[in-house]
RNA sequence: CGGGGCGUAGCGCAGCCUGGCAGCGCGCCUGCUUUGGGAGCAGGAUGUCGCAGGUUCGAAUCCUGCCGCCCCGACCA
């Protein structure tokens, strides 16, 4: 392409409103605009990019033996209904009326669309098993979107949904899947790893997130140093210590002391002069309507994923202030498990303390010297806390490191969850009706793009991959004005574009300087330079975006020589 | 939904406190000079000061309501 006709506004300011480098680079690479909050306009630059990633997720997908669909954005209340999930997902689901008043939303995902679709068509085991995926415009009306496109409303987003047989087929169809997101996210040039997630009922670890290591990253993942366990923060196994593993102090008297207005762990230690490890919390949640008392060591957090597995319920939130006074006879902040009118869970951390600080269930007291057998009898011990940084790796023993991580693809068994719910059957070899074994399987095409920029960027630009570079090379004459230089620059793109290779001619009549800050900031990996220098001893600079390498080369053979690159990537 | 901030030219911002001609830088247009890392000079164009109402002789500025955007939090099958 022409830069001079290109549809390419670049910026040299940083719009107030990015925070992140690649939505700052994203504006001013002229690669996205925004619409509304949380909605963009992709313009050719990064539509050229997304392209690139998707046709590297259908190849893989398909060589994976998934086949390609494209499933409706706008789908019929009455399948929301049928899965449960029309009052279940929450105000993330952008609902719509037609003209008729008939519901309908915005598809934020598709698994009721393709249950729907499959189970009219699949009727036996002979048609199993099948993987069908769509490259597709999801909409989920996010509480806060932010970060550019790293979480947008509206965003690009590959899915698919395998169905099989048996329980085998369905891991079968898992591994080919998890195998296909570690090529996709190879090619597209990405530091990645897949890690545990957490798979709410189903159990197992059948679900893997793949996680962008990046410092903006929103979530957390966990990682052994040691081996190769990896999970997220959510899913993270806390090691667990010996049984009773007590340092065999003394159990010293029960003593309460008054503590005026002394609430949070911070203000007890300061007021006891005690180590937040030596006290207990006493956190009062609602389980489906159940209040439980949930103890963890002061000095450690409640995991809620953990709790909510765990506890096996469908809702779980901390509970309001007269409910606490309801169970525990005291205001907020003296919650303890003594004498407490509910189920006690404690994390596996308190089994072993001794004579440690609980909340007095008494406004303004606490209590010293708290001995879990003797004072409150629990016998529920459970892994219920967030895991931290330095702790024991839980399948080796290794150190427990963290870093944070965007999610770009995530990988899912989801067993018979929606074909029980709508009726997806097969008849199988023994002439039995059988529920249809689900996976799903997720990737953020967008956010992907967004990833990859916080990454590979530096103070000029973005640095794209070769794999997924709009452009392979930009050809910048250093003044158009000179016949020499602008005429042996035309014929090099010519040979370049007769030659397969996608380059764009900095045709425009700008200084050198704006035509390489430019080159930089859009990052195209090649850059060759056509200057007077060069042009004496017939050659151009071909420069490397990444390394910042530079190579001479003779004019009659830059086509080649930009073509070795390109594919030696 | 709670807390904080912002809304003035295409972009980045000043002006607002203390009411009185709507400004600066970048970008854009024209011309000349310049041409290997965001050029110089000269001339020029561009505004519903987020919207609505109120106070006032007079409102970008003060008051009220609304809308939008950004950040933090809560939330996130």
């Amino acid at each position: 392409m022409r830069y001079s006709e290109m549809f390419l506004p670049t910026t040299k300011e940083t719009p107030s409103d990015a925070e992140i480098a690649s939505h700052q680079l994203m504006l001013r690479a002229g690669m996205i605009r925004k619409l509304a909050g949380g909605i963009y306009s992709y313009l050719p630059l990064g539509y050229r990019v997304i392209r690139k990633v998707e046709n590297i997720v259908r190849e893989e997908m398909n060589r994976a033996g998934a086949q390609e669909v494209l499933l409706p954005a706008v789908q019929p209340a009455e399948l929301w209904m049928e899965s449960g999930r029309w009052n279940m997902y929450g105000k993330e689901l952008l609902r719509v009326r037609d003209r008729h008043n008939r519901d309908y939303c915005i598809g934020p995902t598709h698994e009721e669309v393709i249950t729907a679709l499959v189970r009219d068509e699949i009727q036996t085991y002979r048609q199993l098993p099948r993987n069908l995926y769509q490259i597709q415009t999801k909409f989920r009306d996010e509480i806060r979107p932010r970060f550019g496109i790293m979480r947008s409303r509206e965003f690009g987003m590959k899915d698919a949904y395998s169905f099989d047989a048996t329980e085998e087929g369905a891991e079968e169809s898992y591994r080919k899947m998890f195998d296909a997101y570690n090529r996709i996210f190879t090619r597209c040039g990405l530091h990645f790893r897949p890690v545990e997630a957490d798979s709410g009922n189903i159990g197992g670890s059948f679900s893997h997130e793949f996680m962008v290591t990046a410092d903006s990253g929103e979530d957390a993942m966990v990682h052994c140093t040691s081996c190769q366990y990896a999970a997220n923060l959510e899913k993270a196994e806390c090691p667990r210590p010996k049984e009773g593993a007590s340092q065999g102090a003394e159990c010293l008297p029960l003593e309460e002391v008054h503590t005026p207005d002394v609430r949070t762990i911070e203000e007890v230690c300061a007021y006891l002069d005690v180590a937040p490890r030596d006290v207990v919390k006493t956190m009062i949640f609602m389980c489906d309507a159940k209040p439980v008392a949930v103890l963890v060591r002061g000095d450690e957090e409640i995991n809620e994923a953990k709790l909510k597995n765990y506890l096996g319920c469908d809702s779980l939130e901390l509970s309001m202030d007269d409910t606490i006074l309801e169970v525990t006879g005291s205001p907020r902040g003296f919650a303890g498990p003594i004498g407490i009118k509910c189920r006690i869970i404690a994390d596996h951390s308190l089994n072993g303390m001794e004579n440690f600080v609980v909340g007095g269930n008494r406004e303004d007291y606490h209590i010293k010297n708290c001995n879990s057998t003797r004072d409150f009898g629990t016998s529920e011990y459970a892994d219920l806390r967030v895991i931290r940084e330095g702790d024991m790796c839980p399948r080796c023993g290794g150190e427990i490191s963290i870093v944070r991580g965007i999610e770009v693809g995530h990988v899912f068994k989801l067993g018979t969850k929606y074909s029980k719910a709508m009726n997806a059957t097969f008849l199988d070899r023994d002439g039995k009706e059988k529920h249809m074994i689900m996976g799903c399987y997720g990737i953020g095409i967008s956010r992907t793009v967004a990833a990859c920029i916080e990454q590979s960027h530096d103070g000029d630009g973005i640095i794209w991959p070769m794999s997924i570079a709009p452009f392979h090379v930009i050809i910048t004459p250093v003044n158009m004005k000179d016949e020499q230089i602008s005429r042996a620059a035309e014929e090099m793109y010519e040979r370049f574009v007769a030659d397969g290779i996608e380059v764009i001619l900095d045709d425009r009549d700008e200084r050198a300087g704006v035509k390489f800050k430019d080159a930089d900031l859009i990052g195209v990996p090649l850059r060759v330079t056509v200057g007077s220098r060069g042009l004496a001893d017939g050659t151009v600079e071909v420069k490397f975006r990444q390394s910042g390498k530079v190579d001479k080369i003779p004019i009659s053979t830059a086509s080649d020589f930009v073509t070795g690159a390109i594919t030696d990537v």
